[in-house]
DNA sequence: GTTGACCTTTACGTTAACGTCAAGTAAGCT
DNA sequence: AGCTTACTTGACGTTAACGTAAAGGTCAAC
């Protein structure tokens, strides 16, 4: 079989746009296990998919042990029902705090517009 | 007239469901700026209204400094095109964030979905 | 054989947004 | 007076998610 694609530290740190010591912080974290060739780290396919899954939850104000255990349940070894239903939870909530967000910053900006809008007037006005 | 609504600090944090030290906090960055009575401070209906400006950015992802920026473009002094030029883009800019977000949640919940499929199926077959 | 480009570990520093005492003041009740 | 309750001002502590050196190993290239 063909063996799967490789990285270094350095070019996933350049690939998604981080510092090679926010990866290694993950692994503090045990968000990653990258295998070794001497001293340094070997990063698989899978390991790239993991960070994927770290940085978009990430991007969605999960926290690094959330998105931790997020990738727990795509590994097969998981088999946690109760784990599951818990963070399918968490993730609805999630879900719902950010559609009331949404619903927030349209009132907020419609009351700007009529900020922007008595400044606009009142500048006309010497 | 009739003399606006006034808070003491507790009524406050009882109201919104925060702590006095947090409101003293908010106060420290330059926030809110109530009244006293003596040594004892005193809010008025205005402060009242800051304060649930503050809590509504916060929400939203706000840092209390672009909350601070928010809040003194609802007060007369303005006057600074520029700077709410600035804050309507800020905020336009959260607001395309947070679309982003949701497409990513979703995304990430029919995969969750799937998961979810797979263990209920592996569950099945003893 | 040394330079340079990457890699490593260890460890202290940073920022935001408060938490958590400590010690004291002020008002009101009994 | 004494007690309670709510208020005050410091000032140090906390957490997450890294940043930032320091000090050194490795390996190909010149």
């Amino acid at each position: 079989m063909p063996k799967s694609k490789q990285y270094t530290i350095s070019e996933l740190a350049a690939e998604f746009d981080i510092t090679t010591r926010t990866i290694r912080f993950y692994e503090e974290k045990g968000l990653l296990a990258p295998a070794r060739k001497g001293t340094s780290r070997v990063y698989s396919g899978a390991d790239h998919t993991k960070l994927k899954l770290i940085l978009r939850g990430k991007r969605l104000g999960f926290s690094l042990e959330e998105s931790g255990e997020i990738i727990r349940l795509y590994d097969p070894a998981h088999g946690n029902k109760a784990q599951l239903k818990k963070l399918m939870k968490a993730i609805q909530v999630r879900r719902e705090q950010l559609e009331d967000q949404l619903e927030d910053l349209q009132l907020m900006m419609s009351e700007l517009d009529q900020v922007e809008q008595r400044a606009a007037e009142t500048l006309k006005k010497p």
